[in-house]
RNA sequence: GGGGACGUAGCUCAAUUGGUUAGAGUACCGGACUGUCGAUCCGGUGGUUGCGGGUUCGAUUCCCGUCGUCCUCGCCA
């Protein structure tokens, strides 16, 4: 038999019901509540598992001397173990809304395991105390059931895609976390060398350059959860170290990936969260998907697409739609269904303002009624325009059409945000649903205008779609690069491609991008040399593990997922870190901090 | 780096146009109570109004600065 001191529990506070009644338990848990009634009281023990309720009674048959005193004393958030007899609840007296709410606990010992000072906030489910008090005591935080939860079901995430991966003769790899810092990207977190005075590692960004060279080394199939780092402002949906679920894949092409990664994030969402993905995961062009949704990570929960009013705005007779297409640009709308009676001529003066922040002029409107269309532009769409528009839109009596006409860049975005606008104020962003797509061949580079160069839209390691065109230089905008996008419910959870494994081809992709042949090899020389020695074709993708479970858990952001987060200045207020360190160590780390000092 | 919101009792909030001793709920402490489950009832403790400065007879309130948290744009291959 399993050896077990006295105070050690027999069983959770989540588990015992009418079947356990009349045995004698232990139970070790947290004060949650307590109520004293004199010469009775009751008390909810918590743990992990859930709640059991305590009673103390001064005629107990063999209750321990004191025991009761001490028990009406325990304060909130004790650590303690109670020892008792399982009782059956009359009928009336079940608490319904616990598991364990049929049986109730006898006390007869008690020990303090932990006494608890008065916490600084209540351990409440719905947090009442403020994010910087609950960070600062985090261990505090953590207590709540829903971040207990959330913990839980990411580990059950993990675990079953850690399961998936290993049945599909994945190896997992671990990486550096001391690596070497590179110009692109973003910022690196550095760490001083001690025995290389004034050289510095960097923190990894992401595994990417060792998951290739695991494919050189031809370990075919490679996969790690990964924490990256990343010294840039941070977001509800962004911390400075995150995790990724990272893998590469040798001897494959784009759908090879695809089909792997869909059946993974399937499986991980219903063993983690009990989440049934809709299958399969539609696909993408990127033009495809900012044509219809004027973004390149669609949120498919609902329709409304923009839908193309172009060559019919050639001839319309408001002008400022002809216009627009006149001078090279195009006119799109969309049909918010049912939405002409919420929308009041307020509320579209706010969408106009807020499309006009992405870049829009304006937003023309009509409101479909039973003969024809009213609003903005209803003067120029009379009688058989009115009908011929409405068609065109696909529109009924009852929907509210929205309208940008300008460049296709600020029509695709300026619509592409009011289409989200408007789907959340309508309640359409529902987070309890869930769907996903892919979106593929991404622009190889984009112009970056601040710098007055081109430059890689996704990695500079992504292969090109046309393998026979490698002349970049000549129209750079029309390369496509072999890159995909994860995307669910509007938020892009992942990004991969299938690489470029020919060291010619990855040199020629430096030299356009302005990367010199010093640059180069200082940089990435190791990974140039590396595929020199038969690089197999690969391709690979990461994941957000963290945007994932807060998406699937229906969280703002990731702070909730992430046992010990930082606040947006990348403070941990509970470590405090980051902190000064001691003359000493800088000395010896040969630094110089030029920092103004903080009065002291 | 820019923009916005917030900061008052341990916690969540209130406080009239700038005006008396800064209030309430909850937590905490003490008391009563044998069936509660956010127990109830009675009583009590608890305040550098984030910090610094300014305007004013008088500042929680107005102004400037600063610190912190959150949101957001830039940024994040």
């Amino acid at each position: 038999m399993k050896q077990r001191s006295p105070w050690q529990r027999t069983h959770t506070c989540g588990e015992l019901n009418r079947e356990h009644v009349g045995t004698e338990v232990v139970l070790n848990g947290w004060i949650e509540n307590h109520r004293d009634h004199g010469q009775l009281v009751f008390v909810d023990l918590r743990d992990r598992h859930g709640v059991t309720q305590i009673v103390g009674h001064t005629e107990t048959d063999g209750i321990g001397e004191g025991v009761f005193e001490r028990l009406r004393k325990l304060g909130a958030e004790d650590c303690v173990s109670v020892t008792g007899r399982v009782r059956a609840r009359d009928a009336d007296k079940i608490n319904k809304n616990r598991a364990t709410g049929e049986i109730e606990l006898l006390v007869t010992g008690l020990v303090v395991l932990g006494e608890a000072a008065t916490p600084p906030f209540e351990i409440l489910d719905e947090a009442e105390a403020n994010e910087e008090l609950r960070m600062r005591y985090r261990y505090l935080d953590l207590r709540r059931r829903p971040l207990q939860e959330a913990l839980v079901k990411r580990a059950r995430f993990v675990t079953a895609i850690r399961n998936y991966l290993q049945d599909q003769r994945f190896v997992d790899i671990e990486t550096p976390i001391l690596t070497k810092s590179s110009p692109e990207g973003a910022r690196d977190y550095l760490v001083p060398s001690r025995v290389h005075p004034g050289k510095f590692y960097a923190l990894p960004q992401s595994p990417q350059i060792w998951k290739q060279l695991c494919m050189v080394a031809g370990l075919d199939r490679y996969y790690q959860i990964a924490r990256c780092f990343r010294d840039e402002d941070l977001r509800a949906d962004r911390q400075p170290e995150f995790t990724q679920i990272d893998l590469e894949m040798s001897f494959v092409e784009e759908h090879d990936v695809l089909d792997l990664v869909e059946g993974m994030v399937v499986h991980g969402m219903r063993e983690g969260f009990g989440v049934e993905l809709p299958q399969p995961f539609p696909r993408f062009d990127f033009e495809q998907a900012m044509a219809l949704y004027g973004s390149d990570k669609p949120d498919l929960r609902f329709g409304m697409e923009l839908i193309d009013l172009s060559e019919h705005a050639k001839t319309s007779a408001f002008k400022v739609f002809q216009g627009a297409v006149e001078t090279g640009g195009m006119v799109k709308g969309i049909a918010v269904e049912g939405a002409a009676d919420k929308y009041s001529r307020k509320n579209i003066d706010a969408l106009t303002a807020f499309s006009q922040g992405y870049g829009a002029k304006g937003l023309a409107w009509a409101k479909v009624t039973a003969n024809g269309v009213e609003g903005s532009i209803a003067r120029f769409y009379e009688g058989a325009a009115g009908q011929e528009l409405i068609a065109r839109m696909g529109a009924k009596p009852g929907d509210l059409l929205l309208f940008v006409a300008d460049q296709a860049k600020v029509v695709h975005k300026a619509l592409g945000e009011v289409r989200l606008k408007v789907a959340a104020e309508l309640g359409l962003r529902d987070p309890k649903k869930f769907r996903c797509c892919w979106v593929l061949n991404f622009p190889m580079f984009e112009w970056n205008e601040d710098r007055q160069r081109w430059q890689y839209a996704h990695n500079p390691f992504s292969a090109p779609v046309d393998w026979d065109n490698t002349d970049f230089e000549k129209d750079p905008e029309y390369h496509r690069s072999r890159a995909y996008d994860f995307v669910m419910n509007g938020w892009e959870l992942g990004s991969g491609s299938i690489r470029i494994h020919k060291p010619e081809l990855q040199k020629k992709v430096f030299q356009f991008l302005g990367i010199s042949e010093e640059e180069q090899q200082r940089n990435f020389g190791y990974m140039l040399e590396a595929y020199k020695y038969g690089g197999p074709p690969h391709g690979g993708i990461a994941l957000g593990l963290d945007r994932m479970c807060a998406l699937a858990l229906g969280r703002d952001g990731i702070r909730d997922v992430i046992a010990f987060p930082k606040t947006a200045m990348a403070v941990d207020l509970m470590a405090q870190a980051p902190n000064l360190v001691s003359a000493e160590q800088m000395a010896e780390l040969q630094i110089v901090s030029t920092a103004k000092k903080p009065d002291a």
